[in-house]
Order: C-alpha cells, then sequence, then structure tokens
DNA sequence: ATAAATTATGACTAGTTAGTCACTTTAATT
DNA sequence: AATTAAAGTGACTAACTAGTCATAATTTAT
C-alpha cells in the first residue's frame, strides 16, 4: 500500500499520479512500464515516487486496487436474483461494464490491458491469485444456476465456470480482433473503449450468448 | 530468415543453438528474453549470434517457423473427412497434439508460451497476424460443417469460429490454472508439458468438450 | 520570526539490454 | 606451404531501467 506521504497529498496532484501511471500500466505489460518516463511527463522528480510508494509493485498494486474498486461499484449495482436467468443477469453485467468504461475509460483501459498482460514473469503469481477468486466467483453462480435447476448437471462445475468466465474474456478480445474496439487507439485520443460503439457491442455480446447458452443451460443433457 | 552462415553451420551446433533460445523464448515473453545469457549458457561469442541472425526478431521468427513447421506436421496427419463428426476430429486434434508435445517437447514448449505472451508490444502485431490465419482456418471447418448440417447456422460464422479456436486454448489454459501441468517446471526438467498426464488430459478435454457442443451443434435452435 | 518537520529533488549507483566491429582463429583453396 | 575466405570473438557503445540518498525547498508548529 502506499506510503503516508501519498495519501497526505492533496486530492488533485493524486489524481494526476494516479492517472498518468493507470495510462502508463494499461499501454504496457508490467516490466516494461516506465516509472522514468511517467514522472518526465508528470514533471516530477523520480524521487518522489518512492515518497509515495515502497516500490514499483506497490504502486501497481495501489493502481489495482483503485481500478477494481470503482469497477466492483458498478458489479455490486446488479443482482443475479432481479433477473429471470443467468444470461439476462450476465448481459445486464456487460451492461455495467460498459457504463464504468463510459465514466472511468482510464480504470477500464487499465483493467483490459491488465487481463491481456497475465503473464509477465512478475505478476503472474499475482494474477493467478485474482484468477483463482474470478473463477470461485463463476463457480458459485454455476452452482447456484444447477441448484435453480437451469444448469446442466453432467459437467464437473470447475470447468464450466471456467469456460464461462473466458467467454467474458473472449468476447472482449473478439471486439479487439474484428477491429470494433482499439484501446490502445482510444488510450491515445483519451477516449473510452466502447465509444459510440455501444449497440454494435451489445448486439455481439448477444450473438455470443445464444452461442454458448445451450452448453450451459439445462435441457435433455442433463441427467438429473 | 537466418543469415546463410547459420545455414551452413554443422546440424549438430544449430541443434543446439536453436534448442537454447527456444528454451530462453519459452519461459520469458520476447521483450524481456535475453540473448546474452543464453549465449553464456552456450559458451559462444554473443557476436556470433549476429552472425547467425539479423536481429533478436529475426532469430525469433526462425524459432516460430521452425515450431510451426514440426506441428503443422502433426496436424497434417488427420483429415476432417475420416471422422464422423467435427467433435471426434477436434479430440483427434488434440490427441496428435499430445503426440507432438510428447516427441517435441521443446518446441510444444516455445509454442505454448507463444500463445500466452501475444499482448508484449514488440510481438503484438506479428500474433495479431498469426491469430488472423488461424481464426480463418476455424473459420472454413465451421462453414463447412453448417454446409453439412452439422453446425447451427444461426450465429455469424466468425463468431462460432472465434469462440472455437478459444475453446482449445482455454483448454489448455485450465489444464494449467487447476495445476494439472505446469509448463515452466516441465522446462526446467526438459519433461513433456503432458508427461504422465495423457489419461488425465483427455478426461478433461472430453468433459470440455461435452459442455461446448451443443453450442455449436445443429439441433433445435437451427433455423434453417 | 525561528525552529522543526515534512516533502521534493535529481544526480548517482548498479544493473540490465541489443547490437557493433576491429581483430583472431579456423577452414578451404590454390 | 602460402594465400584467401569464412567463422568466431569479446570488449565496447549507447540506451535503458529501478531504486537511493544527501541536499534543498516548502510547510507547519512553536
Amino acid at each position: 500500500m502506499p506510503k503516508a506521504t501519498f495519501n497526505k497529498l492533496k486530492a488533485e496532484k493524486k489524481a494526476l499520479i494516479t492517472k498518468a501511471f493507470l495510462r502508463e500500466f494499461a499501454v504496457k505489460p508490467y516490466d516494461e512500464a516506465s516509472i522514468s518516463e511517467v514522472v518526465k511527463q508528470l514533471g516530477i522528480a523520480k524521487g518522489s515516487i518512492y515518497q509515495y510508494f515502497e516500490d514499483k509493485m506497490d504502486l501497481f498494486l495501489y493502481l489495482i486496487e483503485k481500478a477494481n474498486a470503482v469497477k466492483a461499484a458498478y458489479i455490486a449495482q446488479i443482482k443475479r436474483d432481479d433477473y429471470p436467468d443467468f444470461w439476462s443477469y450476465f448481459i445486464e453485467l456487460f451492461k455495467v461494464g460498459l457504463n464504468f468504461d463510459t465514466e472511468h475509460h482510464l480504470e477500464s483501459h487499465f483493467l483490459f490491458g491488465l487481463s491481456q498482460n497475465l503473464h509477465s514473469p512478475s505478476v503472474k503469481p499475482l494474477f493467478d491469485n485474482m484468477m483463482q477468486q474470478a473463477v470461485q466467483i463463476f463457480e458459485e453462480l454455476v452452482k447456484a444456476e444447477i441448484e435453480k435447476g437451469l444448469f446442466r448437471n453432467d459437467i464437473p462445475t470447475n470447468i464450466m465456470a471456467y469456460s464461462l468466465f473466458h467467454t467474458g474474456r473472449d468476447m472482449q478480445e473478439h471486439l479487439q480482433f474484428i477491429g470494433l474496439v482499439n484501446p490502445q487507439k482510444s488510450i491515445a485520443e483519451q477516449l473510452p473503449v466502447y465509444h459510440h460503439k455501444e449497440e454494435l457491442l451489445m448486439e455481439h455480446v448477444q450473438h455470443y450468448i445464444n452461442l454458448v447458452k445451450p452448453a450451459f443451460n439445462a435441457s435433455d443433457h442433463d441427467k438429473s
């Protein structure tokens, strides 16, 4: 966590520093992100950063925590119980993600980049941990659906959870793949990733969900 | 491509150099892989490498080509037409992949690592290109299945292709996630990734395929 | 206004890297 | 055996990096 000095900083300066580093780590993998370059951009001394944070990793963890907290507030807005089935909930999750992106594009860019640079040696253990947690949450969701008789019960839940978790990631990646979104460019232009693409995006998500739905839903392949 | 000098080298030396670099690039992302370190291990001068290759990227491209060629020979062993449905073909693809891994674990490790370090800035364009090709192949496969009436036809083929392509990757990643395989450790121990895990692996693959099968197969959701 | 505490600084350390090139060694040819 | 061609070398360059620390500037407290 940041040192006391950083927290005592006035909010404006704190925000400027956070923003600059979010941008840097959004564009480059951890090991290639350069503190030297960011302080140059900020016009502050490199030594200052080490008054604020223990080291590079401390700074990085702070950014993750920060961005995750902002996103978590969006996710928490919706509850599974408010939807008739998992898939309408899943789509809604995507929609709040879209709001998050529009209203906090830097944090969104950062998390987007994070999910794509998971295998840099220095972040691997860290990321594995985050992944464990994420998949665990999905496994709970899956189990609840099975309990309700809405998901099939002939496949190990951990496999279903992992696949479901990845479906979300794959959708995002695919959007990038077909050039519908361009995170790198969006960051440079300081625009949200999905800016003015909301409808196309949701259409794409709908297709994806239509595709995977029969893989999870209980029906004839259910052995119960 | 490598310089003439490299090709004139006697096969044994060529193989040793190739092996050492495959190992290095298997473990680290492109930008973190160190030529200096490998030449130290090999006990040859750094200058020699630049007698063999134009630069780091030239060396890297050579390794990709090399590893891909070896794997392609395995893939080419089987043909879709020899199987009653896509999924038995898909499983067989996995099995030859397993053979490839057993018989060429270094190349296998390298390609494994490659698929996980795709977003390093320097390799991004390169990887995007490989991805385009891979997905294109999958899209052809999907189209052929639809033609045969075996896959559903109410989802854009590019979405089906992308999802299918990722299913393979996700399966691999999941095996790593649950600790069933450990590429880093396997490399250190100079063992194939899937060594002595073949049965567990195929069981896992079978589950995964059972899961996703209904997403692709034509049935009630077909609008034809 | 003075003293004390806090915050900011940037030159510096020790380490890394890819790539170069004048030179030496080895091999092939005459 | 002498000459030429090819292959191998390692010190060196230039460019980076994270992190340090004695000093200077600025706030805060007295």
